[in-house]
DNA sequence: CAGCGGCCATGACAACTGTCATCCCGGAGT
DNA sequence: ACTCCGGGATGACAGTTGTCATGGCCGCTG
């Protein structure tokens, strides 16, 4: 029997999934998770053999709670299932130590395979992306990241100054260097590239 | 017993939603369609009593749907199903005369409720958007919208003016009155607005 | 018919953004 | 010791963006 933790953030999904799981014979889904921290939360209390989760969630993303379970060496095996095929989600889960990767957009029976895979010590990660994965590493320092996070916010060099503790020269700098990285043409297309590659 | 065509773009989200609906024994999910034009071609082999569908999906969004399904006068009542509480989807599901608008994030008990009460004549909209919609409207012209689509993808002014055939200035005259409406401080803020509230 | 609003355009100006050269500091490698 | 790289900063300059005033053309509505 493989015991599972299942987090999601939309309530709907997570108890579709949850049903879905329960009629395979061999899962049992023994906690549910609306966020990263009950997400963690219910590793700890119920110590299962994967935790299957989404990335996008409140409070903590599935790569953190990857990243804090592999820090703290929490006896687990994760299984992140996303709707994004960003290659830099993939780099983070990989260094995270996760031992699995589907995409929502494949068939379940990916899903329930995968799980069983994972269980008996292999690591599973979707196709198209093991590929994709295989090129380009995040060429972003912290604080271009930083820098960039904000500009998606959609905040002038001179509120992003205030808001880091930097002179707005050097927000333009750190700006520059990015979009120059990325070879974006300005800070909104610099900020679409880096978001659509998983670098944020 | 409710027919019901479902529709959503991400495979292991659909097969999840139809087969937990398959458990509900007044309810038959009699096709599935992964995007807009399958749904479409679904109703019209079908003729459900409910087509459930998903807003953001490839080639013709769940509202296109629904605007073409009102605009032919197709005997069949729509319910939305969606992540985005976002007032402009909301009343643009009105517009399109949709009978159910519903939350991901809500229980599933919600969702089979919506389809029972549909089915039976009612209308059904997500309490929490019922509210924040009948405040605004969208204040956006449509070449407004159309500048500030292509701000999102990162394009400069020259490039919006050649896409749209305007001259620069007027490009730059639609963003300007756009941001004033939307009290937004730049392009990047302004978009960021628009699309959180559903207007593009 | 006058008025309003959307659409399109110009020109001028100010403000913001992006690039470049150049500098200082500190830590990691060779 | 020397070099490389990241963080942080300045100043100068060019280019892009945002605002405003103003004008014209259309179609709708009171």
């Amino acid at each position: 029997m493989i015991r599972v933790v299942l987090a999601e953030d939309q309530a709907m999904v997570l108890s579709a999934f949850a049903s879905l799981l329960e009629l395979e014979d061999d899962i049992e889904v023994v906690a549910t998770a609306a966020n990263g921290e009950e997400a963690l939360a219910a590793v700890n209390e119920h110590r299962p053999d994967v935790l299957l989760t989404d990335i996008e969630m409140p409070l903590l993303s599935g790569l953190d709670v990857a990243q804090r379970l592999a820090d703290e060496r929490t006896e687990v095996r994760v299984v992140i299932f996303t709707t994004f095929a960003r290659s830099g989600y993939l780099r983070r889960a990989m260094d995270a130590g996760v031992a699995g990767y589907v995409l929502k957009d494949a068939p379940i029976t990916d899903l329930v395979d995968a799980l069983r895979r994972v269980h008996s010590g292999e690591r599973v990660v979707a196709p198209e992306l093991a590929v994709a994965a295989w090129g380009e590493a995040d060429p972003l320092t912290d604080r271009e990241r930083d820098v960039l996070r904000l500009v998606g916010e959609g905040l002038p060099n001179s509120e992003i100054s205030e808001r880091l503790h930097l002179s707005e020269g050097t927000v333009r700098n750190y700006l520059s260097s990015a979009i120059l990285k990325l070879s974006a043409r300005n800070r909104t297309e610099a900020f679409a590239f880096a978001r659509d590659k998983g670098y944020l």
